[in-house]
DNA sequence: AATTAACCGAGACGGTACGTCCTGTCTTGTA
DNA sequence: TACAAGACAGGACGTACCGTCTCGGTTAATT
């Protein structure tokens, strides 16, 4: 996101690598402006300057760390069960991972009390995801592998609200059984009546 | 969790009343121990004698305010379909309410970073209402109703997890009709098959 | 002071013990009747009780280790230089040691604060030390040795207020040459006119 | 002591007053940081950064109530009799009245725990004082008009020495006859020898 | 090339809250 | 029933950060 009456680009890398670093290294809720401009060597005031919040930052700050989202859209092998196995195996496998899930989890709680912050998360981390999702499914739909009647978005959550609520809860590991589990039974739930003769059924 | 130790049963609750009735004021994150202890008449040390952290003594209070948890069991009519559609709808009603939404939202928040605390609002706020529901799905499958193989604790995700993760990302409103469509596509992934001749379906 | 309602005579010593060595380890600022009371193994409802200040049990400690008080008098060998000298060294002697002096300097600090600790170190540690060179003195003059209009209070101070002057601010080390060179000129201060015939000074 | 870093004259100035207002307001005991903070509309950490104590921030805000030290300096007559009599009636003067007595007396105390606040006491406030009397007796000495031999820091504390015993102890009020009375035996300590034929007295 | 205006680092500033310490009083349970 | 033990309300401590605000000292882009 250059800038143009942006001076120094060098500053704007070094707070973004000193937010991702320190949000590892102490957590989101021990990390302060303060520190981030220290280890960027940079003053407070330049923080503040293209930032609202904490939260911002941290969220440049990983954005920035994980590079060009081109690798978001699913693949479509005509397989829907395969697919979205691969996606919900792949979430699964990050959420468990200590690193990158403290942080986003720490912004996940963040959103909840900064709409700004909860509107560049869903915008520019979230959205994109559940987007690419949303877009196999419909694919899969337009296809007749999925209900004709389906809401995507609705759909989009009966297969990871699930992950998230055990990954945020912490009610249970997160593994790869338990990523099959989800998809059958959300592909269940998802799939057409074996006998289409009639889609009546009461959903909206 | 009356401590033999503890003297003063007053002050006990008028910390417990002022962080509620604070938390619902102010919010979570400008909600302080010193507020507290003014609102409660109370000295700052005797909330830190015996409360870990500001979240504990959050969680005390709403538990405190939400009085006994007899009444969390799901009711039996035996008409699975309507009891579960009874307890997502409760469930969606509470969490689009804006007060006890923020604090329990906070609470959620507040865990990620606070591991005593997790365990807390597992065990005594969130733990029993999974139980309650994990209980009626139980009763269900005993009645043939369900799945036999079923993983009651991924059933009750299936569930909720939607419902939470709709709730925490803000993706879009909790409303009932979408009480109704989750409750629909989660009956379908848990109901037994149509034709119970072969059971064979790759879930655990 | 031995008081027929006082219960613990062994409360009471421990409590004195106590004082006096904390006060020795770690200074008089920092001393507190938690302390003093976690030392004597005393409830601190048990020091309140008795005494009204942290100052009047410092005292009563120092009284306690100090004790009989019947060595205060002066010798009278008729000899006034040499005696005077003997108690100037003396004193001397004792504000030169760290120990005891950093008690009693608390003391004479807390005392401008407190008008009853004052009257108390007045009274019953400092008074007596005064009165017995006042008597002293009061032999000299009466045998002629010294001016007979002297008012004998002003004669003490100008012995030892010149020591107590540099024992508080430290302008320099209190050693025996000093102790004779402030004998010296004392007692030329309180020595009769050498040609008695005229004792018209304006001294009141 | 004007720091280069230091940013706001304004903030020093306001810390200062409010400091010498309130020890004269409320004693130096039961003056806080934090009451000279707000009176002086000031965050506690601008004081914290700039004096290392209650005692130094009180010490700094006597000086600059006292303004300029110029006039310290006694004045030379010629009588020395009259000069110092001055000055003992001065001090007595000074130390009889209750509001700047308070507060020296208070730093003398503070002293005796502090050394850095000793050392600032003594070369800022006392030692110049100290000098100015030993300065005019170096100059009588010089005159003949005291004795050759006198160790002047030694003369100064036969002046003002019993003046201060008197006033830290409170054995008695300080009035001007009491001045007059000091200055007397004082003189008559330090005076020359009548018959000035042999000074080979003991004194060093 | 000189001027100038924004941005930069540094960190002081007025504040708020922290969690600790101690005060002097009050309460409980033991001997 | 006097005591040790220590909880209590209160309040100051000294620290950590907040977000704002000067300070010079570089940069660019404009003169």
């Amino acid at each position: 996101m250059p800038d143009s009456t942006r001076r120094s680009e060098r500053s704007r890398h070094a707070i973004l690598t000193a937010a991702h670093e320190l949000v590892a290294e102490v957590g989101y809720r021990k990390l302060t402006i303060e520190a981030i401009a220290a280890r960027a060597g940079v003053g407070k005031q330049t923080i503040y300057r293209w930032w609202p919040s904490k939260g911002a930052v941290v969220l440049d700050g990983m954005l920035a760390a994980m590079g060009d989202p081109e690798d978001l859209a699913l693949p479509d092998t005509g397989d829907v069960d395969a697919d979205l196995r691969g996606v919900v195996h792949a979430i699964v496998e990050e959420l468990a991972e200590p690193g990158l899930s403290g942080t986003s989890r720490s912004l996940m709680i963040e959103m909840q009390d900064d709409p700004d912050l909860a509107e560049g998360v869903l915008e520019r981390l979230l959205g994109p995801q559940l987007a690419a999702i949303a877009d196999r499914l419909r694919a899969a739909q337009d296809a007749g592998q999925l209900r004709r009647d389906l809401d995507l978005s609705v759909a989009v959550e009966m297969l990871i609200g699930p992950l998230y609520h055990r990954w945020l809860l912490r009610t249970a590991p997160l593994t790869p059984a338990y990523a099959d589990t989800v998809t059958d039974l959300a592909l269940r739930a998802l799939a057409p009546d074996r006998l289409a003769s009639h889609g009546e059924d009461r959903l909206e």
